[in-house]
DNA sequence: ATAGGCGCCTGCTGGC
DNA sequence: TGCCAGCAGGCGCCTA
């Protein structure tokens, strides 16, 4: 799931909920997730209170005046604030009860592919995301910085835009819906970009991710924000998911492809694989429409 | 450097 | 109705 748009909905719903409680008893379901949170931690967590919350990327920081806890909320995973008397569902892998009030933290993930990692205190959380090697949050990416980014490869748009190292937050849905709004093919090479092209990219991403975030993320089945209510940007999708609709541009069938190992959706007619000048090369091609 | 494949998990959908 | 393959918003590891 949860990309930029969604982990952040998650934050601004988290935050108010969060700052300024206190961690009175936590449990766990025990079920491995994708990285181990040793249950010696829990210990140096109750009792402390949540100073700040945040986010990096996919990533959510939880501040509690020095131990810090970072989730990743994987592709299924639910990170919400609820009353305690709510049933706990199933595939809850951790909550939180927390002081004062009648509220729980908890963090639901059916498919485990999410994690919960502990650091006693700053400079480890920082060596760990330094380790990362993760890219500016879109809104920090210069067009400048970005330009010599895609100029260094001849990897394809959709893996550049996918690679968390080049900038944080993309996935794959609001990678497909920004190189549609840019009206860029999902295989052509970062190196070949023109300047203008590259403009209209570096736009594009600010402008979809901006959007998604005001309709608080896309929920296409699991995805909830931390409050529990749904996202609406589903509903806004040009192109992800709507393989054979017509293109809200030009109405020309939407297609699929599979690259960078993910599944690709793009308009084949207004997102143009080469360059205008090429394609208007006289060619043995016919065209039958 | 980069592409592709796999594995980690569970649940849903579509085709037969 | 039932079974099974294929697919899903992420990411890290391995190989070629």
């Amino acid at each position: 799931m949860p990309e930029l748009p969604e982990v952040e909905t998650v934050v601004r719903d988290l935050r108010p909920m969060l700052v300024g409680k206190t961690i009175a008893k936590i449990s766990t379901s025990g079920l491995a997730l994708r990285r181990p949170w040793p249950s010696k931690s829990h210990q140096l967590l109750v009792n402390r209170t949540f100073a700040q919350v945040a986010r990096r990327g996919k990533w959510i920081l939880l501040d509690l005046g020095d131990p810090w806890l970072v989730v990743h909320l994987g592709m299924t995973g639910q990170f919400t604030v609820v009353d305690r008397s709510v049933p706990t569902e199933s595939h809850t892998h951790a909550v939180f009860t927390l002081t004062p009030g009648q509220s729980e933290l908890r963090f639901r993930d059916v498919r485990r592919f999410g994690s919960i990692s502990f650091y006693p205190d700053r400079p480890s959380l920082e060596a760990d995301l330094d380790a990362a090697r993760l890219g500016p949050e879109p809104w920090d990416l210069t067009v400048a910085d970005f330009r010599a980014a895609l100029a260094k490869t001849s990897r394809c748009l959709k893996a550049i835009l996918l690679d968390q190292t080049v900038l944080a937050g993309v996935g794959n849905i609001y990678a497909d819906e920004s190189l549609f709004e840019a009206r860029l093919h999902p295989e052509r090479r970062g190196c070949e970009l023109t300047r203008t092209e590259t403009n209209r990219l570096h736009q594009a991403i600010l402008a979809v991710l901006t959007r998604a975030i005001e309709c608080r993320g896309s929920s296409i089945r699991d995805y909830i924000g931390g409050s529990g209510l749904r996202g609406e940007f589903q509903n806004e999708f040009a192109v992800y998911g709507q393989t054979g609709e017509p293109c809200p541009r030009c109405h020309a069938p939407i297609q699929h492809l599979r690259l960078a190992g993910r599944s690709s959706h793009f308009c084949g007619k207004c997102q143009v694989h080469r360059k205008k000048t090429r394609q208007r090369m006289p060619r043995t091609r016919h065209v039958s429409s």
